[in-house]
DNA sequence: CGGCGTTATCGCGTCCGTGCGTTAACGTGA
DNA sequence: TCACGTTAACGCACGGACGCGATAACGCCG
């Protein structure tokens, strides 16, 4: 008769299957935040959902995440380049999937909305769905993410949010790596959801830009001072 | 020939073990922080560590803190009520762990000394070791927590001071339902490792508090009034 | 009962951050 | 070259927060 399984066996008790699940989170041209979603085929089909995947053997979680872009969204590594999946929570509820017992962790992705239009204009089952609330806006009469990936969402929103409040653009949203200070009051005010004033935004976030000592111009006005983020 | 696992089919793919540690953190009667370490015994016997477990079929990970800390550490589950496990970081190296591939949830838990101080005191495996600029100082010689636990412990002192700036006694460390102004000021003191003005600490945490009409008194001076949290 | 010690409260000067009106700077376009 | 529009910079009033000295309150102890 085999032994019980001592505690520190490695091997002797079941283990859950470890999904990724990713909100990559953009902001819009129009000023609006949005989050991208998939519809999703095999279990749940039709649905949007946010992008996610199995860990494959030994995989890193951020590796995942990357190729659950490629692979599920057609995002190439390029697509990602210099951005870095945040963890955010594990979810573990054992119900959670009808298939067996998988903990997923979410993670929080920044991405320029010019790394995701083109993917998102050639493809069917990808959108862009505006944040509301902390909620999304789903595309046709979907009211919900299935998987309780709702949740996912919120602490996405929420993460982001303290992040801008501490640091001008940390995600990279703006794309670019030389931006006006106007551009990046708007690309915060979008996140943050609420206006900033332009002289008290000026003196919050000059100690951590570094001028490029250029200017944008082309417009009528005065042209604008172009800067870096210090680190 | 079989076929190729499909992405979908949940039991496709090798699977890590999960584990979690805990950051058991409290504050001790001189004022020190602490967290809770436990002498190893199998892998790496001898050596102190943070208290941890794999995760068990099904289990939920808050679970697996609670049962880790019952059998590890011997502390029932009365020494953990009221008290929550938050989440840190996800620790995904797949070279962590010399006996397969692993990761592990940190968590970082705050308990009362009360709740701790008897376990320590008649366990020769269990020791409270202080916190000094986000690093542990272990007992005896060993420098550094094994399998990279020390940035754990960066992770947990993060995340207790983020959430000492922003309300009361959030992990309950003080451990009575009712004190003082004194009592949670050198409490957030201790926490967040500077000290407070009184007339600016009791501006700022009043409105958090509710007044429970009655003092202490036994001691020469005017009573302090105590106090509970809001919420 | 009064002195003492401790906590609570208060008045107030100082400092700092905000936001607004004004001025300056700088391209564009006619 | 000048008017215009936009951005940058500045001066400054205002409000809020801070911290300190002073005062009040309240048990304890002799």
């Amino acid at each position: 008769m085999a032994r019980s399984p001592r505690p520190s066996d490695i091997g002797a008790f079941p283990r859950p299957s470890v999904a990724v699940d990713v909100a990559v989170v953009t902001v819009q041209p129009d000023g609006q935040l949005a989050v991208l979603v998939l519809r999703r085929t095999g279990d749940r089909a039709g649905q949007w959902a946010l992008p996610g995947r199995f860990v494959r053997d030994r995989e890193r979680l951020a590796d995942s995440v990357a190729i659950a872009l490629a692979e599920k969204c057609g995002l190439p590594a390029a697509a990602l380049a210099g951005a870095t999946p945040r963890q955010l929570h594990v979810f573990d509820d054992p119900a959670r999937d009808d298939r067996g017992w998988v903990m997923s962790v979410a993670h929080l992705l920044g991405l320029p909305y010019e790394r995701l239009s083109a993917h998102v204009a050639e493809r069917a089952d990808l959108a862009l769905a505006p944040v509301r609330e902390r909620r999304l806006q789903l595309p046709g009469r979907q009211r919900n993410l299935p998987y309780g990936q709702g949740a996912i969402v919120e602490y996405a929103v929420d993460e982001l949010r303290r992040r801008y409040l501490e640091e001008p653009d940390p995600e990279g949203l703006l794309g670019a790596d030389e931006f006006s200070l106007a551009e990046l009051r708007d690309l915060h005010a979008t996140v943050l959801d609420e206006p900033w004033q332009i002289d008290t935004f000026r003196r919050n976030m000059l100690p951590a830009l570094t001028s490029t000592d250029t200017v944008r111009s082309g417009t009528p006005g005065r042209p604008a001072a172009l800067y870096r983020r210090s680190r």
